[in-house]
Order: C-alpha cells, then sequence, then structure tokens
DNA sequence: CCGTGCTCATCTATTTTCGTATAGTGAATA
DNA sequence: TATTCACTATACGAAAATAGATGAGCACGG
C-alpha cells in the first residue's frame, strides 16, 4: 500500500453500488461513464482485487464490494449531512435539516408543525424521511428523529414528549353496517385489520388484545399509512392513535375500556448538533408541538 | 448549489482540522501545501463561508469548521475502515483486524493470544486500540471490541465470555512492611491505590469497600496501567484483576473475603463483519482465549 | 429478422489539478 | 537588533484526470 487512494474513488463506487452500472452511476453523479469505469479501475487496483463482474447489463459486484456496502453508505450519508451543515450559518436560522419520523407521524402530524415553523423561519428547509429505522441518527441519515421507542444510544439528546394513546376505531359506517362489538371476545366475528409481522408493534398489540390470532385479522399490512387509510375506507377495525381518530368526526372508539395502550414519544438528535442553531431551533419547537400529540 | 464538491476537499479539510496547517496537513497527506490550501479554498467557496482564520503560525478553525469536527473525524474512520476491509481477501484470513480493548486487558491479557493468533494465520496483521471508549466499534475506529460493561447497541453481535473477578492486592514486601490488614476498618491506615475521577470504576469500587473516601486513597490514577505497576512496585494497596495476579507470585491477595467483585466479560463485533472470515475468525479465537481471564 | 435501447470499452483533445519554486510575513531566539 | 524558522500566498510548467466521440456486444420487442 503505497498511497491511499481519493476519496472521490469511493463516492463513485458508492454510487456503482448503488445505481448497478457504471452508466447509471455517472448520471447519478453528474460525471461521464469513462470517468466512473477510471474510478473503478483504480479502486481495485488500489485494493488489488476485483470489485464487480463486468456484463453487458450492467456491473454485478462481488462479495468484497458487498462487504464494504455499509461504509459506502456510512460514507455517503456522512458527507451529505457534513456538506449540509457546512452550507448553513451556524448563527442563522437558515440551511436543512432532516428530520426522521414514522410514517403515520410524518403523514399525519408533521406537515402542519412544520409548515408553522417554516413560516417563522422563512430561510429554513426541510427534508423528511419517513422511516421507522431507529438507528437513522447514528447513520446521520437525519439530524432530528421522532421516535416511538426509548431510546438506548449514547451521545444523544433525547427529550420525552409523553405517551401517545392508541385504540381501536372504525368508521362509523362500518360499525351500522355490522354493529359495535360489546366486548373483545366478539372481535373474531368483525373485520380487523392488523400488522403483518416485522413490526415492533405485533408484540405490543398481541398482548394487548389476548385470544385474538395472526390469522384472525382480515387485512394485514405492515404499512401504517394503509392501515389508517383502510379504518377510513370502513373496512373495519383497526388500531390508530387517539389524537389521529378524534380529528375525524367520522371514526368512532371501539371498545375503549377494553382496548388501549400507549407508545412513547421521544424527540432526539445528534449530541454534536446542539451548537447548531438550526437544529436546536427546531428541535425545540417540535418538542413543544408534539405535545398535542400525546395525551400525558 | 451547482455541484457537490470533489471528497478529497473532506480529506484535505479533516487533516487540516487535525493538523492545525496547511502545512502539517500537506505532510501528513503526502500532497504538497499550495493544494492543501486550495482545497480549502474551493471547500469556502462551495459551502459559502470562511472555515478557516488564516494567520502566520496556522489556520485557527472557524465555529462552522469546528461544527463539522465530527463529521470529518467520522469520514476518516468510515474511509480507513472500508480501505481495510476491501484491501482483504473476504474469503481468506488476511489483512488487518482492529481491535480495540481497555488498557489493562490490551497489556496483560491480549499480547500472547493475539501472538498465538497471528501464528495461525501468518498473513493476519492486529492493530490494538487501547482505548476505554464504548463507541468504537460505532465510530469505525475498530473491528473488534473487548468490553468490560454491557453493550446497549443494537447491530451488534456481542458474546459473553464471564464475569473478570477483581480484589485488592499488594505486593509481598508492602505487606511484610507494614503488616495485613484484617479487616475493611484497617484499610484507612494503609497506604490505597484508587480511582480518580471518570472512571467507570468509580461508582463500582465505592459500592464495594463501604467507609473508603476518595481522599483516603495515597494515590489516585485513571490510568490502570499505572494502578497495576503501583502495586506490583509495593506502594500499597490496590485493586487487580485475579487472574492477573495470580501469574505474579509477588502479589498477594488482602481481604479476599471481604472485598470482592466482577465486571462482566464481553467481546463485540459489528454485524457487517460477521461475513470477513478474518474478522470472524479472530472475534472466535479470542473469545475462547478469553475464558482464561474469567472466573466463571 | 432486424431495429432500438441499453450497456461497457477505447481513443484523443482539453480542461483541471498538482507540484515546484519563490516571495512575503510574523514570532521566537540569540 | 539581526537571524532563524515556520507559516501562508503566488506564479508557472508538468502531469493527470476529464469530457466527448465512437465502436461493439447483448437483450428486448415489433
Amino acid at each position: 500500500m503505497s498511497t491511499e487512494p481519493s476519496w472521490d474513488l469511493y463516492r463513485t463506487f458508492a454510487a456503482v453500488l448503488r445505481e448497478g452500472s457504471l452508466s447509471a452511476a455517472a448520471r447519478a453523479l453528474g460525471i461521464t461513464q469513462p470517468s466512473v469505469a477510471r474510478h473503478i479501475e483504480a479502486f481495485e487496483q488500489a485494493v488489488g482485487g476485483k470489485l464487480f463482474l463486468r456484463s453487458q447489463r450492467g456491473l454485478s459486484p462481488t462479495d468484497r464490494a458487498l462487504a464494504l456496502q455499509p461504509y459506502a453508505e456510512e460514507l455517503v450519508a456522512a458527507s451529505a449531512a457534513m456538506l449540509r451543515t457546512a452550507s448553513a450559518d451556524p448563527e442563522d436560522i437558515a440551511g436543512t435539516v432532516r428530520i426522521s419520523a414514522s410514517e403515520i407521524v410524518a403523514t399525519e402530524h408533521l406537515p402542519p408543525m412544520l409548515a408553522a415553523i417554516r413560516r417563522q423561519y422563512p430561510k429554513l428547509s426541510i427534508e423528511l424521511v419517513a422511516s421507522d429505522a431507529v438507528d437513522d441518527l447514528l447513520q446521520r441519515r437525519a439530524d432530528i428523529a421522532i421516535r416511538m421507542v426509548d431510546p438506548v444510544q449514547q451521545a444523544l439528546v433525547a427529550r420525552r414528549i409523553g405517551t401517545v394513546q392508541l385504540g381501536l376505531y372504525a368508521h362509523r359506517d362500518y360499525l351500522d353496517r355490522r354493529g359495535r362489538p360489546q366486548s373483545i371476545a366478539e372481535l373474531p366475528g368483525h373485520d380487523l385489520i392488523g400488522v403483518d409481522r416485522n413490526s415492533s408493534l405485533s408484540r405490543a398489540i398481541s398482548g394487548a388484545l389476548p385470544g385474538i390470532e395472526h390469522g384472525d385479522f382480515t387485512l394485514r399490512t405492515d404499512n401504517t399509512v394503509v392501515h389508517l387509510a383502510a379504518i377510513r375506507a370502513g373496512f373495519g377495525i383497526g388500531i390508530c392513535q387517539t389524537r389521529i381518530a378524534a380529528r375525524d368526526m367520522a371514526l368512532v372508539s371501539v371498545l375503549p375500556d377494553a382496548f388501549a395502550f400507549g407508545l412513547p414519544l421521544w424527540i432526539v438528535m445528534h449530541e454534536d448538533l446542539r451548537s447548531s442553531a438550526r437544529c436546536r431551533t427546531v428541535f425545540n419547537a417540535l418538542a413543544v408541538d408534539l405535545r398535542d400529540v400525546v395525551n400525558t
């Protein structure tokens, strides 16, 4: 190993890995395809091994290249975050803030809050990542995250907003048509909207709904937005945040005394960003606004 | 923002931030000072603001540059880790593995183990980071970490080796000279070696040594290697792992029944590295060898 | 069956970047 | 006060990377 390769090779490598071909990576990076080819060639020579198998339909990564994928993604995220931070005056409330939140929070709660924040700080721009990945902050994919699990990381500034209350809800039309269940025991006869798998909600729900099996759900989806849309469409009985349901006159609470549980709501920021005025401002503003989402 | 700046600017920026001057950064990077100056200039133009105040004694970072420091360090660590991984054949047990461990473990336990591993895999090279920072793995500063606290991170492969037993020890010469304490109550009359501050051990020790105050320690150091050296030099009574003390005939256990506590020993690796043969191999080999360090 | 659209590879002219050499400036030292 | 030393800034020729154009191979669809 004589000298370290140019970091631009890393950027090109990441793009090729993501796009799947030299040409596509070139388009994404705004450079030409021969340059991309040279970069990959140089990187392969630097590490002493092939990274891609060339074919007429693109490049397929070797095991060696796949092993680099997490690093490549980390570099892309960190460099983007760095450029974003660098491009903003640290004293001024301007520049871009990336916020990560669950899909439901991002679609149902955040838009009016963000609109209000932007009205107050017109030079601010917001990027909203609708994702449930808990490690967004560490991966530098977001500046601020809104989470519904207790944070375990160090080096984070976390503030607990309160508890988001959830309950069973259905559209009034559905209940008029099918009747209102009087106990949990009657639920299996109804059209139930439930979670599929891979959802952190799964365990919480099965704990709160004794006797209801995976197969009892008539519609199963891990997409919470779809879940909510199904309730609103009168498909059946599903789980919904009480504060969201309260906004919609057509939604009626089902068995509010028998089924209820809460999730913690946190707003979290990386420690390093405390010195950034724009991140601090958005963090504090959201922390206030989000109080409308919780019940306690 | 027209086009993203070259990632090489980031590398140069990180070097200037670390070294404190254009010339020093140039030496560290193996390029020339005018190139470094050009890079910084280009970066400043790209972000639209000054990053350093030039002076005859070097460059001092502005607030804006300081805000970028964590990102810069992350980029440096991730790119180094990526290059390290890329330079090794994933099938072969070769290349470099970075191991992070506490100073005591790194000095007292690991050397013979690593020597044995290297005898078995001659193409392997080892980098050993003696540090107690728990986030080494997330920062990509190390591939494998040996920790004495329970891991809280997700996305880690962690294996609990057992419990490291600690006790009070002193050199035989010291005890011959000053006598052997028969109870904890007699300890304040002795020369005690203790921890200073900022040590995770502090709380554990004060819990196990009731009645002993910070001021009762005659020698206070947070450096565990110094602590051990002081015991061996006959300075007084200090805390030592029983397995380390057992190797040294001159060290005698003090109040073994009255004072004893254990710390968990973990070996931890990032999930992504499971597919790397060399990391997996070293991980497993260390997991076996480290069993000699624990008592249970 | 042949065109169309995609890909990667190769060659050359041009632009960009880099290194060398040198000048200039302030602070510490004798 | 003169000198040395480390630093930054500037100018210019050399080297390197880039863009552009072109050719060839493979898959898909009419």
